[in-house]
DNA sequence: ATCTTCTAATTGAACGTTCATTCGGTTACA
DNA sequence: TGTAACCGAATGAACGTTCAATTAGAAGAT
């Protein structure tokens, strides 16, 4: 159906990425192997060379996902700055992953409230934990932050800003700078040691 | 299979509560009609009797879930006491709701999450809208917050108790009142105006 | 009280469709 | 010449939904 510039890097990708924008389109359920397999112009037998089922399909695409988002989120992360800084750039470059990504964002919405999390907790990225979860550790270590679990923390922070770019694309309006200064500053007042 | 309370009230309750049972259960795809009518103790064509398809009987089921949401949320409210006082104590409310009904927890985020949300924006709770969005929109109207749009306060409050009680749930542990008032704290400080 | 009649509630086997997965065969290429 | 990639029709299971038949209960008549 669609020839895509991943069909380059090889069919894996284009399968991955199919599923991707069907899943943001109709949803899990709207998204049988067969549209898949057509989205990504391959015959549907060939995802089975390079996923085991469409379980495996799925969980394999999720760390795909969060592997791009922390190298999104890292990005231009200098450690001579101050801490502050730091954080907030990783809160602006998260913010703006899940606006120019909007498949990503969608997907790791319904994978998280669907029980592929539950039943699959290991299976996750090891990119996303050791460039944004070592962030966070050394803010709590270094008492950056209130004295809360971490656990509570990090969904505290990427529930404002997922609810921060959701509303940007639905209502089809665009953020200045200012005003995403202004949701991370509601991140930040709100956790930081008072 | 399962006689329950709410058989008393009606088979049409019982299908409901089936569902949301089976949804927390197995997700979305795990509840096929056939397995909600045996749970409910009903056979399958009788579904059809209360519902006219699996869609509608879900759509009802979130309206159902969210009202009841609503009234939790704002039980014990009292316009005399200050907006801070209101506001803690809805706050405290939800975040009780969840950790004791987490079979509508994790069936609100799912659906929150799936295409149902974007496509029936209208099917919603009446009482929500007026008990809870209303006290919200005084705060909004009356300074009590951060000058930022009302439909990215309301899913920053909710993503933190939601990751609290998620939190609670998960690990099994209980939040004491101190610690619930410190995670309504980082909501207020962070919308609060500063 | 008993019988009659009508409607709403209920049943579960049957139907048709959709879907994930398989597999025997073909192509690309090393 | 051998191996990996690829194809797509075929398969069988699972699922949502239908429907002809049965039961429950209410209303009305005797």
């Amino acid at each position: 159906m669609n020839v895509q510039l991943e069909d380059i890097s090889g069919k894996r990708v284009a399968v991955l990425n199919s599923t991707l924008a069907l899943i943001k389109e109709h949803g899990f359920h709207g998204a049988p192997m067969s549209l898949i397999a057509k989205h990504a112009g391959v015959a549907a037998g060939t995802i089975y060379h390079y996923f085991d089922s469409k379980e495996t399909l799925i969980l394999e695409l999720y760390v795909h996902v969060k592997d791009k988002l922390a190298l999104a989120i890292s990005a231009g992360d200098d450690p001579e700055k101050s801490y502050k800084d730091r954080f907030f750039n990783f809160m602006i470059n998260q913010f703006h992953f899940y606006v120019e990504n909007e498949n990503s964002l969608f997907f790791l919405e319904q994978y998280m409230s669907s029980p592929f999390a539950k039943n699959f907790p290991e299976r996750d990225s090891q990119l996303f934990a050791d460039k944004v979860i070592t962030l966070f550790q050394y803010g709590i270590e270094n008492a950056h932050f209130r004295n809360i679990d971490s656990r509570l923390l990090a969904p505290t922070i990427k529930g404002t800003l997922v609810a921060a770019a959701t509303f940007q694309l639905s209502e089809q309006i665009v953020f200045s700078k200012e005003d995403i200064l202004e949701v991370v500053n509601i991140i930040w007042d709100g956790i930081k040691r008072q």
